[in-house]
DNA sequence: CTTATTTATATCGTTCACGATGCAAAAGTA
DNA sequence: TACTTTTGCATCGTGAACGATATAAATAAG
């Protein structure tokens, strides 16, 4: 048993990672109609909070680099979804805005998150489970950030 | 609060898609060293487990599509960490099997498991709570496998 | 007021992840 | 046996993620 630890069944990142994965895919039915991808819908969600933001912002609250949120916004302003300006205090900064498509298209989002609570207990028969996972995730966030930061 | 479902802090997913990549994330230090990605990390630990897999098995081992798992193989033989070799009975399949160079990297790859689980222990002060999310991981990834292959 | 440093984005290269499609071998069917 | 379907893998295109690097503007230091 001298490799024990390396067994698939012992890694938790490996489940972060596949259930990560796996959710997501489990927005496809939803994000597809509409023509975004999850990430571009997690932007959506930033914005649909707090609208005229500049890029750090963004990253910042998605735990995203700006380098990965660059281009993703580029893409979203090609397809109409923000837009992209100049800063007027600090002229570095490209403030993203929510366009009219955007903003309408909250309303046909708005009902996501319920449809997808739905989904995990059609399938797995319970949801209360997974709520209380999502403290221990924030724990886990929230080290892990700093780490990274760290480096 | 028309719209408070559509607040980020209500969102599963996103935490478990941030938490996969943060740890992700901390696996670096660790994989950097032996020059290999963490997908990377992920086949070397199927194949320790079995040697002379199809790619077929791999894959669903991980849950990726063979399409991913693909040209993550032909990376890793380039790189030596892989034999690819034609299936005898079914020739159709591409038996994969670890090297020399990946034999010997099990060795140093030993430790890993307990380094991350020391890791977070370290920054959270706590496991406990994490090995205690396994079961209820195991329960949503169980349930999106099938309706994401039902698709 | 220069010069140095930091900050906000952007660009580039590599590696996933996956839908769509292609192709040849295997299996099933007429 | 000839034909159809399925299966195993590969290829292609697009969209992330992210390390490394670049660039210009803002800020700090001298």
């Amino acid at each position: 048993m001298e490799y024990e630890q390396l067994k698939l069944d012992n890694q938790l990142c490996f489940r972060l990672y596949t259930a990560a994965r796996l959710t997501i895919g489990a927005y496809h039915p939803y994000l597809d109609p509409l023509g975004i991808t999850y990430p571009q819908y997690l932007v959506l969600l930033v914005l649909w909070e707090q609208d005229k933001q500049p890029v750090n912002d963004i990253a910042h609250k998605l735990f995203l680099e700006t380098n990965t949120v660059t281009p993703l916004l580029q893409r979203m302003e090609k397809s109409g979804l923000v837009k992209r300006t100049k800063g007027k205090e600090d002229t570095r900064q490209r403030i993203v805005s929510l366009t009219k498509k955007s903003i309408e298209m909250r309303e046909q989002a708005k009902h996501i998150p319920d449809c997808l609570s739905d989904e995990i207990i059609r399938i797995t028969g319970e949801e209360e489970e997974f709520v209380r996972m999502i403290p221990s995730l924030d724990k886990l966030i929230e080290g892990l950030k700093c780490t990274t930061n760290n480096k």
